[in-house]
DNA sequence: CCGCATCCGATGTGATACTG
DNA sequence: CAGTATCACATCGGATGCGG
């Protein structure tokens, strides 16, 4: 890309940052823990091998990620992580992920599916207000190999990779089922009949939708590509 | 760009539409109320003529934008405003911008700088706790020419362009005074120091100064950017 | 294997010029 | 005013290579 948009704007400060293409997946990524440069690459699915390793070096350089050695037992394996400053970036991921989740489609026809590309949309579902005076954790999984939870504790919430220690609800579905689920094109009984499996107290249950409600979904029948003609 | 990330993710599918180079950006100046082309060309300073052209057209193929053309006393002006859907990103807009908002220099130093892009600014500052049982405005005035303002109403707050009709605070500053305010890297005494105005009741001020606080700020002095090397 | 670097064709960008 | 046309150039994506 050119360089800089030289202007004096917040928000064209933040995307001389993070504006190319990649970056804000990369936080995505490490927005689930720290990850080894393969894993990342894995993560990204497409990402060509050099970009991955250029975006690596720039965040560095900005001070949004940092390297890391592991310790003792693993042999020299680097991972990455986010400083502060690119932990930071959760806000903005989870309202970007807020506004894509009115038009994603229902199924993912073809295209890749992680379970912690879950963290940042169920961030973006989190109701507080619903969530007062409750203390209790929402697990899912995926395909009966990844993991992902959500933990609401009075008011506050996070979602987190990984199986919940004492989940008060479990759901565990095919990929496409919990798809259309977290997208809020069919419901639980409706997932249930697809094969998901959804274990908890009824009221946890309820809980649940409230605190994690469904996304307010635009009709993108409207949007003509046709229009379009380059 | 190549196409598409190709992943069933609400990020990615949001950086598929909006996060092309200069896009956000016009979401910024389309905040800001209908515009036509050579407003827009002129908000983005530096945007290419056929860029801006290539994005408003994908941005109305993608339904966030619409053309208008006005009414009887215009002549056949065409003017280009924001969809409901492409509204709804100003959200994304907003946290974004608070987060450029952490390491923003607090000078301009020969960058362009316009009133308007305050608006997400303002935004991201508000505090709506601050705001509770308070109804007023607050106008920004820069370099004797553009207004901006922003209108508290019992909780809820919105910033929106032009002067306010009885602001309870008006500011009025040079481009490089009002940078430092926004910023937080000066205060109001030294504001007027500088020769800036601000006219309202000491409580009106105050009150605006817990409504719409500083931001926190990141000491930048730790990104090494001589790591760069490309 | 992990962590990149190199090469190359395709595509997007930016500056300028030009037109209905 | 509201774009289109052109072209040099940077970047991207995909494949492949390669040291540790």
């Amino acid at each position: 890309m050119g360089r800089g948009y030289n202007q004096h704007c917040t928000l064209a400060y933040a995307l001389d940052q993070i504006g190319e293409r990649w970056t804000l997946l990369i936080v995505r990524e490490l927005l689930a823990g720290p990850r080894r440069y393969t894993d990342l690459a894995q993560g990204l699915v497409t990402v060509p091998s050099n970009i991955l390793a250029s975006r690596l070096r720039d965040m560095e350089a900005l001070g949004l990620v940092a390297r890391k050695r592991l310790p003792a037992p693993a042999e020299n394996v680097t991972v990455y992580e986010l400083t502060e400053e690119g932990a930071a970036l959760s806000d903005a991921v989870t309202a970007l992920s807020r506004w894509g989740m009115r038009s994603l489609p229902p199924t993912t026809d073809g295209r890749a599916f992680r379970a912690h590309w879950l963290i940042p949309v169920m961030e973006a579902r989190f109701d507080p207000e619903a969530a007062a005076s409750v203390s209790e954790s929402y697990q899912l999984q995926i395909d009966d190999e990844e993991f992902v939870h959500f933990t609401v504790h009075d008011g506050h919430g996070e979602a987190l990779p990984g199986p919940a220690p004492e989940p008060a609800v479990a759901v565990s579905a095919d990929a496409e089922t919990l798809v259309a689920l977290a997208n809020g094109a069919i419901t639980i009984p409706e997932a249930t009949s697809r094969g998901a499996t959804i274990q908890g107290a009824p009221d946890a249950i309820q809980r649940m939708l409230e605190i994690l409600p469904p996304p307010t979904r635009t009709s993108k029948a409207t949007a003509r590509r046709d229009a379009v003609r380059r």
